[in-house]
DNA sequence: GCTGTCATTTGATATAAATCAAATTGTGTT
DNA sequence: AACACAATTTGATTTATATCAAATGACAGC
C-alpha cells in the first residue's frame, strides 16, 4: 500500500485501496516469459524494479518492439487493446519486481474512480507520443543518431541490454550497431 | 443532430445533445491551413467530407505525417496531447465538411458522459494501434509493399491526394514512390 | 584454469533507396 | 490554343545499411 501511493500519488486514498485489491505482485528471474505469442495477453505488467521487453518473431528473427524499465508499464499492447492474440512475447530482462494487473481490474477501475481513468488515459496517450517520436526517429535520423537518442533516453541501457536487442529495437542490425558504437569510441 | 446520431450511434442521446453543443461546422476549400506550426493546437476535427492531413516541415521539406478520410478524427496530436507549441500543420486536401471541438470540450465531455469517455479512450488507443502498424511497416517492408498496404487501407487516395505527400507518408521520396508505380503498371 | 557457447567485432560485398539532374506530362488561366 | 507552372517520370550515380562470413572476446560450468 504505501508502496502504491509513492508510485502514483495522483490517485486518492479510496482508488489506491482498490488498486490494491487489483494489482499482483510477483519477483523473476532473467528472461522469464510473461507473455507468450498467441495468448490473448490481458494483462499489464508495471515495473517496480528490473526491466522487460516485448518482442516478436519476424521471419525467425527476434525483434524488440518495446523497453520498460522502473516505473514504466509493458503490456502486449496489440493484443491488450484489440482482444486479438498477441503477435508480441514479453520477457523479462533482469530480475525483476513486478505489479500484475488485468485489463477487466483497470477498466473496472477507470469506471469507478475518476483519477484512476485519468492516468489510464494518460498512459495510453503517452504511449502514442513516445510511438510518434519513434517513428519520426527511424524516418529521419542516420541509425547512428537514434542510437544516440536511445542513449539519451535510457542512459546506461548497454549495459543492462544485449545489443541485437537493442539493435531491433532501432531498427539497425546487430553489425551496424556495433559499428556504430566502435566509431563513437574513437572520437 | 441526426447527423451526429449516424456518426456516433454509440452514443446516448443526453450526450449526443451536450455533443451537438460542443462542436462547430465548418466548410472549407482545398489546401485550408487548419492548424499552423507553433500554435497551441487544442483542437481535434472530425471529417465529414472530404479529406485532410497532418504535416510538418523538416530541413525545409514538407513531410506528410497523418491522413484523414472521411469519418476520421485528425488532430497535431503532439501539440494536443502535451500542451506544447504544435511541430505540425493541418490543411484540407480536398473541399471539405468538418467538425471542430476543443480539447476542453472533449475532456468536459468525458467527465460528464461515461460512454463519451469510452469512445474518446477508444478513438486514442486506435491512433496508437495504427502508428504500431505504421512504425511496423516501416521497419519491416520494402517501400513497395508499404506502397501497397497504403492503397489497400485507403483505397483510391491516389487518385485524391499528389504523390509527394503520399511518399513522404510512406518514408520514401517521390522519384522511388513513381517508380514503384511504374513497375506496377508493367506487371 | 580450460572449454564450449554466446555476444560482439571486423571485413568484404550486395542492394534498396537517396540524390542530383533533366525530361515529360498534366492542369488551370488568360 | 498557348502559356506558365506544378506534378510526375526517367536516368545516372552515390550512399547508408544489409547480408554473408569469419574472427575475436567474454563468461558459465566443469
Amino acid at each position: 500500500m504505501i508502496e502504491l501511493k509513492q508510485q502514483f500519488p495522483q490517485l486518492s486514498e479510496s482508488c489506491l485501496v482498490d488498486l490494491k485489491e487489483a494489482v499482483n505482485y510477483i519477483q523473476t528471474k532473467t528472461n522469464e516469459l510473461l507473455v507468450r505469442e498467441g495468448e490473448y495477453a490481458n494483462k499489464a505488467f508495471f515495473i517496480l524494479e528490473g526491466s522487460a521487453r516485448a518482442y516478436y518473431l519476424k521471419e525467425g528473427k527476434d525483434i524488440t518492439d518495446w523497453f520498460a524499465l522502473e516505473n514504466d508499464f509493458i503490456s502486449a499492447i496489440v493484443s491488450f487493446f484489440s482482444a486479438e492474440p498477441s503477435p508480441h512475447f514479453i520477457e523479462t530482462l533482469e530480475p525483476s519486481k513486478l505489479l500484475v494487473i488485468s485489463k477487466d481490474a483497470i477498466e473496472e477501475l477507470a469506471i469507478k474512480h475518476a483519477d484512476f481513468e485519468v492516468l489510464y488515459r494518460q498512459i495510453i496517450t503517452n504511449t502514442m507520443l513516445q510511438q510518434q517520436r519513434r517513428l519520426n526517429a527511424i524516418l529521419f535520423q542516420r541509425a547512428e543518431n537514434r542510437y544516440h537518442q536511445m542513449l539519451d533516453n535510457y542512459p546506461g541501457i548497454t549495459q543492462r541490454v544485449p545489443l541485437t536487442h537493442i539493435a531491433s529495437y532501432l531498427g539497425i542490425t546487430l553489425e551496424t550497431l556495433s559499428r556504430i558504437r566502435g566509431k563513437l569510441l574513437k572520437s
